[in-house]
DNA sequence: TATTGTTATACTCTATAACTATA
DNA sequence: TATAGTTATAGAGTATAACAATA
């Protein structure tokens, strides 16, 4: 047989990259969200929280992928800051609709920018290498053309 | 002035896309652990003990980026499961060296296997594309030409 | 004095199970 | 019966501080 066994491939070099580069950025995050007090689990929380969109606490456990009952002590700890509160759902009185506060939106606006800054190396490659690494990870999300 | 203000560049979409692709990696890599009884943190450990090289357990905690009071019962539990060895250090009496026993370095190669595999989104890419991939995130890390 | 590793302790994140109040 | 949220509890991962052995 031709050689064939275990070489490596583009696709696998890549996802090998991707991660070392997700997993590089990691203490960046966390110190990004400790500059706001926040962990990341929070961070995370008050990023899913859109402004005007109350969101049931369910919706958000779904969306986390995490057990409800996690929800609640997040929940707490951002309510005991002043950034969320909860309130009653609308039809069903046995939902808890959570909310940003002023705080909570001036908090989420500054987190939003600081998650979506990209680190060096990716600010580093030139115009068109940004705009391929784009269209390239639209495609493998499946929102490419 | 012209329309410059809080525009998405390229840079950033990019960025957001690759962290989407990580956090959805997420769930996906601590299944894959699980099927080896290992946490992802437990991962990691046997992914940094190379074999043939013992490894101080200093110098463990460094390439976690963590405490070396964590070190401590990460290694315990590996050791209770006959993947890893402590042994002395061959100069200096304080260090202990952590070495991987046959049934680790087995593991080890699963997980390692496992772990580089990459996700469908990226599998599903053309060739090109995954070159093109593979290329950009080289340059991205300063390994590039 | 400084360093390696451990222990004691505490906090966050996570899950499961049992509970409540609704539906 | 089923669902939304909470509480109780437990385990993993992390950190700081104090300690023992060694350098």
């Amino acid at each position: 047989m031709a050689t064939v066994s275990r070489q490596e491939t583009a696709a696998r070099e890549a996802w090998g990259l991707l991660m070392e580069l997700a997993f590089a950025n990691k203490s960046r995050f966390i110190a990004a969200m400790a500059e706001f007090d926040l962990t990341p689990a929070l961070g995370h929380v008050l990023r899913l929280l859109q402004p005007g969109k109350p969101l049931p606490l369910n919706d958000l456990a779904v969306a986390l992928h995490c057990d409800a009952s996690n929800v609640t002590g997040l929940v707490d700890r951002l309510e005991a800051r002043g950034l969320v509160a909860r309130q009653p759902g609308e039809r069903d009185r046995r939902v808890k609709e959570l909310v940003l506060t002023p705080e909570g939106l001036s908090v989420r606006t500054q987190v939003l920018d600081r998650m979506g800054t990209p680190p060096e190396g990716i600010r580093a490659l030139s115009a068109a290498d940004q705009r391929a690494l784009r269209d390239v990870l639209r495609r493998a999300l499946g929102r490419g053309q």
